[in-house]
DNA sequence: GTTGCAAATGCAACTCGTTGCAATTGTAGC
DNA sequence: GCTACAATTGCAACGAGTTGCATTTGCAAC
């Protein structure tokens, strides 16, 4: 994974950002990981190699790659934000509101949607690493069972 | 509108769910308003009527509108969640990550992939209230023009 | 190697939203 | 109208993420 880290600092300084020891650790623990990782999570993973890392350092180097599109952020409904290295194709999420699970899908299903809204109303959708809730398969079969709940029963 | 009031506190009666003077306010706000409410607004105007209302009980309240599928959220990026009563035909959000404007676009255009999604994947996705970020058409083009930039250009 | 200066950091305080828990209240059954 | 008990509330503490600002640092020019 070395090629990834090395596309990510020259991206950085293509545009201009410093490579500080805090932010080179960053990078390289984003992409040495191929799945996502929380804000905590990779602040804790820092913190073993430079123990003084600061939260909002980690969330600006965080903001900093999102914008320059080299990462995506989802929320998977766990109450915080998941990061990653982007990885082509894109993927997207269907999360089961039920039972948690996440189910990756590939952007192709999304790419008429895309086209339509380009051609509709102009706007170029990012449509990378969407979240989308629902429910799975198996809990859809559940819920049919017992339709009529009470309070405090889901 | 008194219609669509009855009707919410119809639906908590049917699922068992007592009718407070704080969660009256709260819904009877709520459909009176056509458009999104944040929190923090919707709490100023219960406390308008009801001085000493709840922050808590406020988003509890949401909450359970929202799992009862009464009304729905959505986060258009300014970092705080907006609600609103549910309207038919369901609708979208397009938020353009540059000049923040939110454009309304129907459900329909999204039956495809929510059909897509249920045969290739049985997932029932709620496809209700999506916000999806991207560049509206004015901002495609001024980013086309000056594409290499500089820190703190953004 | 110094210097200048914007980029980056560290920190503390803040915001939005959530949660645990004790106190209160709505309502069904008597 | 009581009573019982779960639903609801109020509060304070918490968690994730953001922000303002003073300080430090990377790096380019000399």
């Amino acid at each position: 994974m070395k090629k990834q880290y090395l596309a990510l600092v020259e991206q950085l300084e293509a545009h201009g950002y410093r490579l500080t020891p805090q932010r080179e650790i960053v990078l390289s623990i984003l992409s040495e990981t191929d799945k996502h990782v929380s804000a905590e999570t990779l602040l804790l993973r820092v913190r073993q190699v430079y123990s003084r890392a600061n939260k909002s350092v980690v969330y600006r180097n965080l903001d900093l790659l999102a914008q320059l599109g080299l990462i995506s952020c989802v929320d998977l409904g766990q109450g915080r934000v998941e990061y990653e290295v982007h990885r082509h194709p894109h993927h997207h999420h269907l999360v089961c509101r039920h039972c948690k699970q996440v189910i990756e899908v590939s952007a192709n299903a999304f790419a008429a949607l895309q086209r339509e809204l380009l051609e509709r109303h102009g706007f170029a959708a990012d449509m990378d690493h969407l979240a989308i809730f629902g429910l799975c398969r198996k809990c859809q079969s559940q819920q049919a069972a017992h339709s009529g709940h009470h309070p405090h029963a889901l």
